[in-house]
DNA sequence: CAATCGCTTGGTAGCGCTGTCAATATCGGT
DNA sequence: ACCGATATTGACAGCGCTACCAAGCGATTG
């Protein structure tokens, strides 16, 4: 024998066929496709396994067929609050469901994305969720070669790898603009930091807004590669100043950079919106609590975490999304720090 | 034949063998212990890995060896930023291991956490990372039965299940009261949401410190089970000040509400710290940078993660951490929301 | 020089489940 | 009563890997 006798308090599939009276791989289909049964099998088996306790083994079911239960994800950043959101939508959507999540960190590197999803492919997901439309060329091609739903989210754009879901990056930026333009506002500085290609986009789309209003500037712009925080947003705005006294307003790509704006507005006893207005990006929670309430740019994150977790599960289970393309928008939420200049 | 034949493609251990000129046997001790090794057979079997592109199947490896590569993180919520840092921490000490992260969510219910953890045992999990340290009795026995480490995290506490690492949120609190009163503050309020263990334990501590100075007053405790954000930090704050509208601080259980207040004080036009002190709880990023700049207390969250997943890893390889309990402490952080009263 | 030891290596037999296909049961229509 | 179609069920083999045991081998020892 080669190895130890089998453990006699192990519940296997087997244990539960015979208990119910029937074959194991008649036991094995009620799990999988419980209709596929018999009324008077399905019942036995039921309470077989109830009385077993029996808990299938994944790791043979995986072995055995081939495939994997597993939807990995693959998200740039788990501190951004941004990707909390998405992560929230996706772990919600696949709650009950027969799927779990294995969760990868490129940390903005897709040098790094591409090894991970190298990593995940060998092990045969049942689906993905990947970030943004900027991946190698040999990830789109590793991608594009496999056989399951993939769901680009965070943004659309052309030629999706299979299924996509986001928002136009560009389009928002440029609404904030034209909400700022709109309420009287001229000099419109831009913060951005970490860069990444929806940030790069963002400006795109700021810098189309202003100059189609023949307005553009580029002393208006100052950006980093460094990762965002509110400490990071007062340190750029000053910045900004330095280099442009004159602006009226300060467009910010991300709600952290916007409230440290705000912060550094106070501390210069600048009024915020009379001598400043500040409009940031994501609406996070507190933009609608601070005092001035802060301008945004809504975006749906939850939705796009759990619509794209959907996607995946209906494409899996033969009901293929009608659209593989979804824009979820955005709105611009026009507060006090933002209000029409006096 | 019962299925379809070999796809041609596939690369499985056997051909790396054949390659390498050994047996599978030793080219799958190459993949677990390299050392068990001669040089030359290592070397051979390397080559051929890398040439062949080889890729381990980890579902077999699991159901070969009757046990999985992966750790269970049981959290509480998403959401909230304390958890994302924590879980950085994990990730961070896991990336580049054999080792990967099967994530879930209790929403801070320990019923929910008591049936993922039943699901989580039953797939063999090398190890467990789990929050706090009140788990049903249920959960308990089937821990204690379970032969993997287990480290809690977010506290420590007497009786460990396993191991385990975190602070005392009792002395945490009431270190932050402390810092109030030597500061000449003596109506001291305190904000609560969500009110989960810990947070409760931080109630505790607000309770004893002010009992021991003489100043505990019950009209000066806020708390609702809602969950936490800065416009709720807002609301609670106005209702503290309409049951207490003598108090000359507020203590926080977490910077959400602190900022929450903060802008509350603001609207008002109640000067911080002069009129008011303000104290939060975790020192996120933005309490450093707000105006005025927010005290807190602040927490080694990313350490916590961090060193989590370092001590189940070393409970794994046979380098069982010498202390089972590991206290981060905590520090509280004076700024300006905190400053003497004039 | 035989006995012993430690290190490496290989053979064998599953781990628990499911894909494939065939066999059987059931059923309505003519 | 017969036929083909459909629904249910089961037998078999094997998914790719590793636990267990045993054997080979050179070095060490009395």
């Amino acid at each position: 024998m080669a190895r130890k006798h089998i453990t006699p308090g192990k519940i296997r599939l087997a244990e539960v066929a015979k208990l119910a009276g029937v074959s194991p791989i008649t036991a094995s289909r009620f799990f999988r496709n419980p209709d596929a049964l018999s009324a008077g099998k399905r019942a036995r088996v039921e309470s077989a396994a109830k009385e077993l306790g029996y808990v299938p083994n994944l790791a043979a079911r995986a072995l055995a067929s081939q495939r994997t239960e597993v939807i990995g994800v693959l998200i740039p950043s788990l501190t951004n609050n941004v990707f909390a959101d998405v992560l929230r939508g996706i772990y919600d959507a696949l709650d009950g469901s027969r799927y779990s999540i294995q969760l990868a960190n490129t940390r903005y590197s897709i040098l790094q994305e591409e090894r991970l999803l190298r990593l995940f492919l060998a092990q045969k997901p049942a689906g993905l969720i990947i970030t943004g439309i900027n991946q190698t060329a040999d990830s789109r091609r590793v991608m594009e070669a496999v056989d399951c739903p993939i769901v680009q989210i965070m943004e659309v754009g052309p030629s999706p790898i299979d299924m996509m879901i986001g928002f136009s990056h560009f389009d928002a930026a440029k609404a904030a603009i034209a909400h700022l333009l709109a309420q009287g506002y001229r000099r419109i500085g831009f913060l951005g930091a970490r860069m990444d290609p929806r940030v790069q986009r963002r400006l795109d789309g700021y810098r189309a807004a202003m100059t189609e209003a023949a307005l553009f500037d580029p002393q208006l712009i100052v950006t980093t590669a460094i990762p965002t925080s509110v400490t990071l947003g007062g340190t750029l705005f000053a910045d900004l100043l330095a280099k442009a006294p004159d602006i009226d307003a300060v467009f910010c790509v991300n709600d952290d950079l916007a409230l440290g704006a705000l912060f550094e507005c106070k501390r210069r006893h600048m009024a915020v919106p009379e001598q400043m207005a500040i409009v940031g990006f994501n609406d996070l929670e507190f933009m609608a609590s601070s005092e001035p309430t802060l301008s945004s740019v809504r975006t749906n994150r939850y939705e796009m975490g759990r619509n794209a977790a959907m996607m995946v599960i209906e494409t899996l289970e033969g009901r293929r999304p009608a659209e593989p393309v979804v824009d979820l928008g955005f709105s611009v939420m026009e507060r006090q720090s933002s209000a029409r200049r006096s």
